[in-house]
DNA sequence: CCAGACGTTGTT
DNA sequence: GTCTGG
DNA sequence: CCAGACGTTGTT
DNA sequence: GTCTGG
């Protein structure tokens, strides 16, 4: 699941929406994104631990453990179980050191009918942005370091279950600070209050064009609708 | 001890 | 069928 | 997530 | 890197 997204809000308009939430943060101006497949840098969001605040992060979808020999295994790792990623090799690491943010606004999930793929793209009511639960980590070779992400997933809520059984875990503006920050006792932290759906008014869903289904389409045809109107 | 896995989703 | 690439 | 490739040798 | 399986 939630293995293509959009980001068509600008720099300038995530940084209000963070500062709604008391986080200054500066992002730099880019293209709207309509399309944003795995392996492709996206837009995170982490805590600075030498400047005591949170910092915008370009990392690479799809999370590398650091003991990988192989970067492709970044391919396999772009969603991680709520339930259990604190007990994964591969990323329990990460979720007691590097938390980030994932801002989004939207994200396409498909059905399947026969030979048919139907896409679906989801979004808040107004289009309003949203942020992913996400971890990184911090992965080397002889080339050089690649910091990669893996957006955290729960169990669907029922506005989401006959797209999926999962779906990401969106966090509220309150609770940013507390998912970035590491709790004094790692060892005793407690994720649950996080790791939660949310209520099923807060997304809608409208079915678009199969022209979203090829990564290569990166235009705002992805998300008009299938009958032809926009929304 | 060394070798091999380490992941999610969807489909059957 | 399975892996790679976007 | 979906789409697209999946191979070697020899010749141009 | 760390755990599991043989």
């Amino acid at each position: 699941m939630c293995g293509r997204f959009t980001l068509r809000t600008s720099g300038e308009q995530l940084a209000s929406f963070f500062l709604a939430a008391s986080m200054d943060i500066a992002f730099p101006s880019f293209k709207a994104r309509y399309n944003i497949a795995p392996s492709q840098i996206i837009a995170t969001v982490r805590w600075s631990i030498e400047e005591k605040k949170a910092e915008f992060a370009p990392m690479r979808w799809g999370l590398i453990p650091s003991w990988a020999k192989d970067a492709k295994i970044g391919y396999k790792m772009i969603n991680a179980r709520s339930e259990t990623l604190g007990e994964k090799p591969s990323f329990r690491a990460a979720l007691k050191r590097r938390r980030c943010l994932i801002p989004v606004d939207g994200f396409y999930e498909w059905l399947t009918d026969g030979k048919l793929k139907r896409p679906f793209f989801i979004r808040r009511p107004g289009d309003r942005p949203m942020v992913f639960a996400g971890i990184w980590e911090q992965w080397n070779d002889l080339s050089g370091a690649i910091e990669s992400t893996t957006i955290i997933t729960c169990a669907a809520n029922q506005f989401m279950t006959d797209l999926h059984e999962r779906m990401p875990v969106i966090l509220e503006p309150s609770q940013f600070h507390d998912w970035l920050v590491d709790p004094k006792d790692i060892e005793k932290a407690d994720w649950s209050s996080f790791f939660k759906a949310v209520p099923d008014e807060y997304l809608e869903r409208h079915e678009v064009a199969p022209i979203v289904n090829s990564p290569k389409n990166e235009v705002p045809d992805c998300i008009v609708e299938s009958n032809g109107f926009l929304f």
